[in-house]
Parts: C-alpha cells; sequence; structure tokens
DNA sequence: GCCCCCTTTTGACAGAGGACAAGGACAGTC
DNA sequence: GACTGTCCTTGTCCTCTGTCAAAAGGGGGC
C-alpha cells in the first residue's frame, strides 16, 4: 500500500514513522540491489523498513526546501528529480539530478543546502533523519554504503564544476546528452541512444548555466547536422555519437 | 623525523608503508583534532600513525594525477592544495581548495577523478589506499568522520557550482574573497579582514572559471570603489564587508 | 475538430567577458 | 644596482551568450 506524499508531514519531525503495513516490501523493492540498503542482512533491513514509509511525490512538487532543517532524507524508488540552488534574485542552478536507488537528504545534522524536486512522478523511501541518522551509527555497513554513494556525488559535482567553468554551450549541451543518455540507461545497460528527457528546456538550461534561447539554438543546430534527432519536445535521438563526443570535448 | 616526498613513492602501491619513526607523532599534531582521525581511541591512532608516514610536498609539486589509479590518500597538516580538472585541449578547472584538516584522495577502489596540487610548501600524513581502506572498514568511526567531511565537501562543491553557472564575474570575485576570508581563518576564528591568498590570479580565475584579465580587472575595479584593498599581489584586505557581501549576492 | 495555453523556437540586438597584445611591477640572481 | 623572468595590469577589439520580443508548435480540454 502507497501513501501519497503530503508536504504536512515532511515539515518537523512530529509525524511518527508509520511503521510499514507490509514486511515484503523491501524483498520487492526494484532498486534493493543498488540502493544504500542493499547490503544489509535480512533482519536489518527489516528493521530500517520499520522506520520507512513509501511516499509518492507528484511531478513538480518540492520534497525538500533550500535552507531548511534538514528533517527527512529517502532512497529514490523511482523517477527523477532535481536538486536546485538559487541566488537571491531568483536565479537557480540544477546542482544535481537523482535517479532510482539514487539517496537524497542531508544526514548527521546540517540544514538542507537544495531544494529537492520532483521532476517526474516519483516514488521514495522516505524516513525522518534522526530515525535514519540513530540506524546508520550502529549499522556501519549502511554508513559504508552511503560513503561511497556520496564520494562517486562528489566526483560527479566535481566533474560538473568543470563543465559549467569551463565549457562553451556547445560543449555543454553535447556534454550533457552523452550523460543522460548513459545514467538513464539501466544498471549494467549501455547508454541509450534514444530517450526521454525528463527536463524541460528550461531546466536544460539551469543544469548547464544556460539560457532557455541558447539551448533551444544549440540542440537544432545539432539536429540539422544530423548529430541527434529530436522527434518530439521531449525525445532526444542520438545519430551520431561519436561526433558528440567529440563536441563534448572541445568545440 | 620529516621524510621528504618523492613522486615515485607514490606510484604504484609498491612502497611498502614506512612505520613512523616516533609513536608521539600524533599527539603534536596541530590538526589531530579537526582531521578525520580525531576521535580515534589512542591504540587505534597509533595503529593508524603505524600505517601513516609523513612527507613534504613543495609549492608546486603534483601529489596526485587526473585519472591515475587511486594508490595514495592523506591528510592535509599543513599548507593549501588545489584540487584541478582539465579539458582535453588545456582549459583547466580548479573544483576544490584543501587546508589543514583536510583529507585527499578517493578511497574505495576508483581512480582519481582530478588531480592534487600543493599551492604552498606542505605537510601531509600519508597512506596507501589499501591500507587506509583496510583500517576504514574496520573501524566504522573513522568511516563516519570521513562520511560526514564528504557530505560537506559536497554541499561546498555544490554551492560553488551556483557559482559557476550563475554568477557574474563581480560576484564570483566578491564570493571567492569572502569564502577565502573565512576558510583561512583558524577554526572557530571570526573571518579575516586580512589575509595571504594562497592562489596566484591565475589560480583564482581557474576557481572561478574566468580569465586572469577578468580577475584582474575585477579587483582592481573593488580596490578603486575602497571595498578591498591589495597592498601587494598577493595579501588582500577587506575593508568594506557589509558591501563586499552585497557584491557577492547580486550584482 | 477546434481552441487555448504553455513551451519552444527563431530573430534582432546588446553587453559581459574572452582573446590578444603591450606595458608595468616585483622577486630573485648576478 | 642592473638584469631577467614571471606575474599582474591595462587597453582594444570581438565573439559568445544573454535579453527582449514575437512567432510557431504541441498537447489537453471541450
Amino acid at each position: 500500500m502507497m501513501m501519497h506524499f503530503d508536504l504536512a508531514q515532511t515539515a518537523p519531525a512530529a509525524s511518527a514513522p508509520v511503521p510499514c503495513q507490509d514486511a515484503s516490501f523491501c524483498q520487492r523493492c526494484d532498486v534493493r540491489a543498488r540502493a544504500i540498503c542493499g547490503t544489509l542482512e535480512e533482519d536489518d533491513r527489516a528493521a530500517l523498513n520499520r522506520l520507512g514509509r513509501r511516499v509518492t511525490v507528484q511531478a513538480g512538487q518540492t520534497v525538500m526546501w533550500e535552507g531548511d532543517d534538514a528533517t527527512i532524507v529517502a532512497n529514490v524508488i523511482e523517477g527523477t528529480l532535481k536538486l536546485s540552488a538559487s541566488t537571491g534574485d531568483g536565479r537557480e542552478q540544477i546542482v544535481g539530478v537523482v535517479y532510482p536507488s539514487d539517496f537524497i537528504g542531508r544526514p548527521f545534522g546540517r540544514s538542507t543546502p537544495h531544494s529537492v524536486t520532483a521532476l517526474t512522478d516519483a516514488r521514495l523511501c522516505l524516513f525522518t533523519r534522526g530515525a535514519f541518522d540513530g540506524f546508520a551509527r550502529t549499522h556501519p555497513e549502511l554508513g559504508h554504503r552511503l560513503l561511497q554513494r556520496t564520494l562517486d556525488d562528489l566526483d560527479r559535482a566535481r566533474a560538473w564544476m568543470l563543465l559549467l567553468g569551463r565549457k562553451n554551450a556547445r560543449e555543454k549541451i553535447a556534454t550533457f546528452l552523452l550523460d543522460m543518455s548513459q545514467r538513464l540507461a539501466g544498471e549494467g545497460a549501455g547508454p541509450l541512444d534514444s530517450f526521454a528527457l525528463p527536463l524541460s528546456r528550461q531546466q536544460v538550461a539551469d543544469v548547464l548555466g544556460l539560457t532557455i534561447e541558447t539551448v533551444s539554438r544549440q540542440m537544432t543546430d545539432m539536429k540539422r547536422a544530423k548529430i541527434i534527432d529530436l522527434p518530439n519536445r521531449r525525445t532526444v535521438e542520438i545519430l551520431d555519437r561519436d561526433q558528440l563526443s567529440c563536441l563534448a570535448e572541445a568545440a
């Protein structure tokens, strides 16, 4: 049984963790193997399961707000979400895109430094931060998985800093499309040559530190050059991966 | 006794860990309290100490190379180092600056995604990755400290993504100077109003995703506006912190 | 099928920052 | 003190990307 996500529940840590109705949830979880809970022993996982609850969020809904106290953390079961930060005057930068099996939230007592918003309808496995922190402290294996994931996220964030600081619009778009084609492919699968973008043009612009007009122009140019095809607004087909890789590295 | 850093020693994991000559090293370590080893029990710390060795590196020396297999990790005892990534055609982006008590390297079996280069002469407490990984797996407390530090680094990296993607040159410089004035201050100390930049103008440009000329012009403009003073090439004095904060947020 | 609204594309223009070039300042060396 | 190499500053021009504006395209509701 799936609870519907209610923002009011996420605000203070007031809402007591709701025990999961069905102990077999984790067994049937699509992302269990890849998520941080994947290596837990069966009874540890059952204990963690009792602390969490499954929630759905709709596309566009914000799960955590920049600057809020970090009161919840979650595993992504299904869907895509964005992490975003903004300047005082409203310019937005998407600082991360998360996919199924990824972990979101800021454990261990800091305020959330960026907002988390669903790009598509999504399902989460949600924990109050306090409960999760306590569990993690007593289960080093979980902490270790989280550490590895955080190290990977940090590597990815730093690679993106190179893109933001030193690449031009064309290189940014090419790099972005290649990255998407890999990350949207399931575990172990090769990169996709055709995929549905979970992002609008404006959101692509916010990921790359560009404007929507520049994104549109560059993508149209690549379409004209027959490097990609754009059969509709959200679909991308990579026609010439080699040349796209070439564009990604140096204009 | 301090060993002098020899790059040849860092290449393969061949060089066996050299036991530390003096068991009281850690007792006298300036950064022990803040570094990830700070919460270890006395005998655990002694064990870790036996795995590590103290090395010095000179300004300009590169400790790890982008793309290399990650064979070493280290704590920074003294000095400042940069983490940098580059495009195929040589454009460079500094993706992080590390200070005493920070941890460097990529534990748990990945290749190093960015180079690490000393900006000033520096002292490191160096471990082979294999030895460190093994120790960390059996000492959850160390892993937990490393996790907290990595989460902080990730937050910082993402905040910098907002700067790189959405701020203009003036805002970038102002944000950078404020950041430096805080991070160069010791633990607990307030932000410094006068400090020596560990970075050249070119390196400041590489941190901010700008050119050296733009950095120079913006800093000169701020000097003319009496917001900062630049008594010599490496010294910065913040004359009007409020206005600098104002510039950092919105042009 | 038609309409409306929102997203995307396209166009024209301007401005911030990059590229290139030259001059100036500083530190180390002889 | 003069020299030299490096780093920094300043000037000029140009281009890439942002800004503003308008048209075109798609999807959902009726």
